[in-house]
DNA sequence: TGACTCACG
DNA sequence: ACGTACGTGAGTCAG
């Protein structure tokens, strides 16, 4: 068999990662996506090719002979972006750690480099891959040399390969002849200036026909008469120009042994060492399988496991007497395996839950007196530990998940290998990394070391990180938001979560029977509509249906075909009965399977729903709700709100339900201060016909309905950052229409005008915005060169505080009715939020206090330029206390 | 797994 | 000219 040489055109690959892998830099503040990305393609070409010789070669910054050519005749190249061109040396760097032959020569360009090597290798009889998102050297391939373009899709990276027969099969011409084509279509990116008039279908056909520029012009007077014709016959030289620019050299200068690229072991120390500083998590763990450097985190030294009783009880011993630690309950799936224990940066424990050491209530014990010990203690969610202990709120924990969050919200998840990482500038092994997706239990029998390893970890990172964490937070005047609100709203949170709420399965499953019958005859009738049966909940089926077969018009497409999201089918449902019906299929097919089947699934043992209320989710502050979400139960629509009937209190209970009344509006006339807006929620009890009348200058007892539905449009819309599009697109209106609405509102209350202006300069100045009670929320869109992301910043500039500090609001609301029912001995207890609305579990004897409780705390949770009103509702389930 | 759709504030 | 309202979570389809 033949050796094989795989070359590797370095800045086009590059190029090609910069540009398809999202923003990655490291805790240096490098960028690093570009590196990132080419090392996987890297490693992937090789475990495709498994190549005997391996070249990557560069353009030098000088101009090159190809380059200046060009480059006189029209302009230059774009510069390079700076996050990329930060990213050439390093990578660089990174091939020779490597062991990577480079090659690159001034007055040469990477594809000519390319080109020579490849020739000689083919003469000496090797194989030849080469690498480049440049179809430039497509003229390249041969028999012998093969062309691979990866792209970068949504599902990974895809590489289109090329042998000479696969351009012919493409493009219709050969490699050779692909060369004139390009010459004759010119390319405007590189500045080949080609022939007007002439593009790719027909460059094809003339190189197709004559095999080259030059016999084509030879023949030109055969050619029929035509406008390219004649474009042809005045830039014939423009075209020999061009095919000089595109050709690719394939004798070049230079001095270049393949056997000194012979493919060593990439994994070396140096190269260990460099990923390790890049923080190429992913990366490094190749170097474990290929016998590479697997240096080991030091800091697992200091991890000891504990499985004797004298042992264990010296170490809770040491716990009682340490002045700050951090521990970490070792669970899984509602079993125990142990606690994990920091009493200082080089003492860490894993005392195991065994018969010779501790039993599991012991263990639970010891757990619960740390932290209600009075000394700060360092953990991650401790509301999800809360979940098998049972103490009062402590005033002195530390949740380093929640400081995270609050430091910077928009991360997806607060692992202790990503706190490391931001906070104490180390790499980590995940869970994962250590041992895979193997549940405690087995990795504990299996691999008792990198378990210990997976256990220790967040103890050593909770204590290591807990101090840092704090001056943060002090230094971004979060101190009081983290000890004030989120961490006595862990308690609050972990006792709704425990208590959840009743529902009845008998009455759900009735429900769902209900709209099963129902949407059975809708089927029916549908395929017959149809003229076929097809899955109505396919978007796709459903398109071609509508679109295709039947012509119906179709309103918006999306990326993978036509859309058929409900406003679209709104528009038709008047004159085709068919996509009313279709409608309705899909709102019952909603409600039965969320809702009627999604519920039923969740039911507990003691016949209530207990969802997860996450604290560290969004980007604004606010909570959300999973498994169930029981923050977007139905309710706009009567046959969905009938579910609410499902959610009853216990027996002897009503619920009491309160709800602010626009609480965000209100937000937004106390921090923008806008004194109309603020006399209008003085003066009127319904803000938006309010608006209207002083917007549009009509008295307010002839405002109409439409107007008062248009003002109270335009009031959501300065809550989300308002746009003229998004609000014509609301009101059905034009955009003209909606902008003149907009500034008719800006002129009436010019304050909210000034404060949203304010939001975004902050934002554009600081690169984050911040909540009446200290919250940030970075904003880094504002900085993308894209204008719809920048678009978007704007917009979040503007809503995210506002929605952050009603957020903060209810926060504070919910604690403090919490904390109430406890401090006054009730019996009724907060067991939902949905945003701006609570939900208490109220028994019937306590309805009046707990009324008064509920109406006190929400109304001066905070003191706002203008009153914070509720609404509040009793019943003997939801839908009658909404 | 991502795209689409739709439930809520 | 670009193509959007802000913030979520769940079910379904299709590759």
């Amino acid at each position: 068999m033949s050796e094989k040489l795989v070359l590797i055109d370095g800045h086009s690959i590059l190029n090609r990662a910069f540009f398809g892998i999202p923003d990655l830099s490291n805790s240096e503040g490098l960028h690093t996506n570009a590196v990132y990305g080419f090392l996987n393609i890297l490693f992937r070409i090789l475990e495709e090719e498994q190549p005997d010789y391996l070249t990557v070669a560069f353009d030098v910054s000088a101009p090159t002979f190809r380059h200046k050519m060009y480059a006189d005749y029209k302009g230059t190249r774009k510069p390079m972006a700076a996050e990329l061109r930060e990213q050439v040396p390093v990578m660089k760097e990174l091939l020779q750690a490597m062991g990577v032959t480079i090659v690159e020569k001034a007055g040469y360009e990477a594809d000519d480099l390319l080109g020579t090597i490849a020739k000689r290798a083919q003469a000496q009889g090797m194989m030849v891959s080469i690498v480049s998102g440049d179809r430039d050297l497509l003229q390249l391939a041969s028999e012998h040399i093969k062309i691979r373009i990866p792209k970068t899709k949504k599902t990974g990276t895809e590489v289109e390969d090329y042998f000479a027969a696969q351009v012919t099969e493409k493009y219709g011409v050969t490699p050779t002849e692909f060369i004139d084509v390009k010459a004759l279509m010119g390319d405007t990116s590189d500045n080949v200036p080609g022939v007007p008039g002439i593009g790719e279908k027909t460059a094809v056909k003339i190189i197709g026909q004559y095999g080259s520029i030059e016999n084509a012009y030879a023949h030109i007077d055969d050619m029929p008469k035509s406008k390219v014709r004649e474009s042809f016959r005045e830039n014939y030289e423009k075209a020999r120009f061009s095919k000089k620019l595109v050709t690719i050299e394939t004798d070049a200068e230079i001095a270049y042994d393949v056997e000194q690229a012979k493919l060593g072991n990439l994994y070396t120390p140096q190269a260990y060492e460099l990923c390790r500083r890049l923080e190429f998590k992913n990366i490094l763990t190749r170097f474990q399988g290929h016998g590479g450097q697997t240096e080991q985190n030091p800091v697992r030294q200091y991890f000891k496991k504990i499985s004797d009783a004298a042992q264990a009880a010296h170490i809770f011993e040491t716990l009682r007497h340490a002045e700050q630690c951090a521990v970490q309950l070792v669970e899984e799936k509602g079993a125990i395996y142990g606690m994990s224990a920091a009493v200082s940066e080089k003492e860490v424990y894993f005392i195991q839950v065994s018969p010779e050491c501790v039993s599991e209530k012991e263990l639970c014990d010891r757990f619960a007196q740390v932290l209600t010990s009075g000394k700060r203690v360092a953990s991650f969610d401790v509301k999800h530990a809360l979940k098998f202990v049972d103490i009062p709120a402590q005033k002195q924990l530390f949740d380093v998940t929640i400081a995270a969050y609050l430091l910077n919200p928009l991360k997806s998840e607060y692992t202790y290998e990503d706190l490391a990482k931001d906070y104490l500038g180390q790499m980590f092994p995940s869970r994962a990394d250590l041992i895979g997706k193997q549940s405690y239990a087995a990795a504990m029998q299996e691999h008792p070391q990198a378990f210990l390893e997976a256990v220790c970890y967040p103890a050593y990172t909770a204590f290591c990180t807990m101090d840092i964490l704090t001056r943060k937070l002090t230094e971004t005047g979060m101190q009081a938001l983290f000890a004030e609100i989120e961490m006595p709203l862990v308690y609050t949170l972990s006792d709704m979560e425990k208590e959840g709420i009743r529902c009845e399965a008998a009455a759900l499953e009735e429900y769902g029977a209900k709209l099963l019958e129902r949407i059975s005859q809708l089927e029916t009738m549908i395929y017959e509509g149809a003229g076929e049966t097809f899955n109505i909940n396919s978007p796709k089926q459903l398109g071609v249906v509508l679109f295709e077969k039947l012509n119906m018009p179709y309103g918006k497409k999306t990326k993978t075909g036509y859309s058929t999201a409900a406003d679209v089918l709104d528009k038709l449902a008047p004159e085709y009965p068919l996509v009313a019906q279709i409608l309705e299929y899909r709102q019952l097919s909603k409600l039965k399977s969320t809702y009627a089947d999604g519920l039923a699934a969740v039911i507990g043992e003691d016949g209530r729903i207990h969802t997860t209320f996450n604290q560290t989710i969004t980007a604004t502050g606010r909570l959300s709700s999973t498994e169930p979400n029981l923050q977007n139960i139905p309710i706009r629509m009567e046959l969905g709100r009938l579910i609410r009937k499902v959610f009853l209190p216990r027996e002897g209970c009503v619920f009491l339900d309160a709800d602010y009344s626009q609480i965000e509006l209100r937000v937004l006339a106390h921090m923008s201060a806008d004194e109309n807006l603020i006399q209008a929620y003085k003066e009127a009890q319904d803000i938006h016909r309010m608006t209207a009348s002083q917007v549009f200058h009509i008295p307010f007892a002839e405002v109409t309905d439409l107007q008062r539905r248009n003002a109270k449009a335009v009031n959501f819309g300065i809550v989300y950052g308002i746009s003229s599009f998004g609000l014509s697109q609301d009101l059905s209106i034009t955009r003209k229409e909606a902008q003149d609405y907009i500034e008719q509102y800006f002129r009436t209350y010019p304050g909210v005008k000034a404060f949203l202006d304010r939001m975004v300069k902050e934002a554009k100045e600081t690169g984050q915005v911040v909540s009446l009670y200290g919250r940030i929320r970075p904003v880094p869109e504002l900085k993308s060169g894209n204008f719809m992301q920048r678009s978007f910043g704007e917009r979040v500039a503007m809503n995210s505080p506002i929605q952050g500090t009603a957020a903060d609001i209810i926060k504070i609301a919910m604690n403090r009715v919490h904390d109430r029912l406890l401090a006054e001995g009730l019996k009724s207890r907060l067991i939902l939020q949905v945003h701006d609305e609570l939900l208490v579990e109220t028994f019937q004897e306590e309805t009046q206090q707990v009324s008064e409780i509920l109406e006190q705390e929400m109304h001066h949770a905070a003191d706002l330029a203008v009153a914070l009103e509720i609404d509040m509702h009793s019943g003997t389930n939801w839908y009658e206390a909404k």
